[in-house]
DNA sequence: TCTTGACTTGGAGCGCACTCTAACTTGTAG
DNA sequence: CTACAAGTTAGAGTGCGCTCCAAGTCAAGA
């Protein structure tokens, strides 16, 4: 009944590398994994039911520290609940700015690309300000060391 | 009229160091921008547009090496537009995405802070497998060099 | 003239999150 | 017994996106 996967089939379940197991395992994200006889890594499913919320924290870009901080008050039992919901409250509140920030930038890209669209609806005119301003660029000269002198 | 802004005051106003200033624009990010006599950069303001379009870049996580391809056609004039509103579909279409993801994985964050609340109200406990399970685990053993023999 | 402060450069260094290497052990099949 | 596949470890290496440093230039003020 217990699953007992070995890492690389956690890995294929996962989408995680089996290096990267072994490193969340080292850095502190999982703990100890049982082993077989031979030292073999043997996973439990509530070993992926954790696996599975670290990918939550990582999707959301919680760092390596953070996870390693929640992982370990988690290790010290249900005492330290109450820090652990608050260490998600805030990062999910982060999050959601995070989010927000995303869903703007969108837009404005998005609104970028029908500008271009409208562009190429109209035959290709010559100057375009588009972002910015594009005209006056120089080819990009290669910057040929010079200490004043030449310059002003 | 032009505004002429020195570099620590475009890291006032965008909120990039003056320090990633030179970085972007070492990188190709930003082209080569005009200077006072003496050498110092000084920023006009449609170099404040670009800036800001790239920060939407990097908000939305696009790659240094990706700015810099995209700024590169820029300079390369109109004649690559539909290449650039290509590669911001292609962006576009990988952001929403992520956000999907993040906006899911916020989601199970939320309901394990419910869970957590619940929890909370209901005085402690002393065995909740919550997430995964914690019980059995051994101190975090230092894993302490050996080669087969004290093992199996 | 001297100092101060804001800038310049090439290049080194850093923190993060992996990713890989080398050498080794173990279990199974032929 | 041999060969091979699949795992193990400590530790080195990688790519990214900055971030900082040392040494120098320049303009303005005392």
């Amino acid at each position: 009944m217990e699953t007992q996967l070995t890492i690389n089939e956690v890995a294929a379940r996962t989408g995680l590398s089996a290096h990267t197991l072994r490193y969340y395992e080292r850095a502190g994200l999982i703990a100890p994994v049982t082993r077989a006889p031979g030292g073999q890594r043997r996973y439990a499913a509530s070993d992926l039911d954790w696996i599975g919320f670290l990918l939550r924290l990582r999707a959301t870009r919680m760092s390596i520290g953070q996870m390693r901080a929640f992982a370990r008050l988690r290790r010290e039992g249900n005492a330290t609940a109450p820090e652990r919901r608050q260490m998600l409250e805030t990062h999910l509140a982060a999050v959601e700015s995070s989010i927000e920030l995303m869903q703007q930038s969108a837009k404005a890209l998005q609104a970028k690309i029908e500008h271009y669209r409208a562009l190429e609806g109209s035959a290709q005119k010559d100057s375009n300000p588009d972002e910015g301003e594009i005209h006056a660029y120089k080819p990009l000269r290669k910057r040929t060391r010079q200490t004043a002198g030449d310059r002003r």
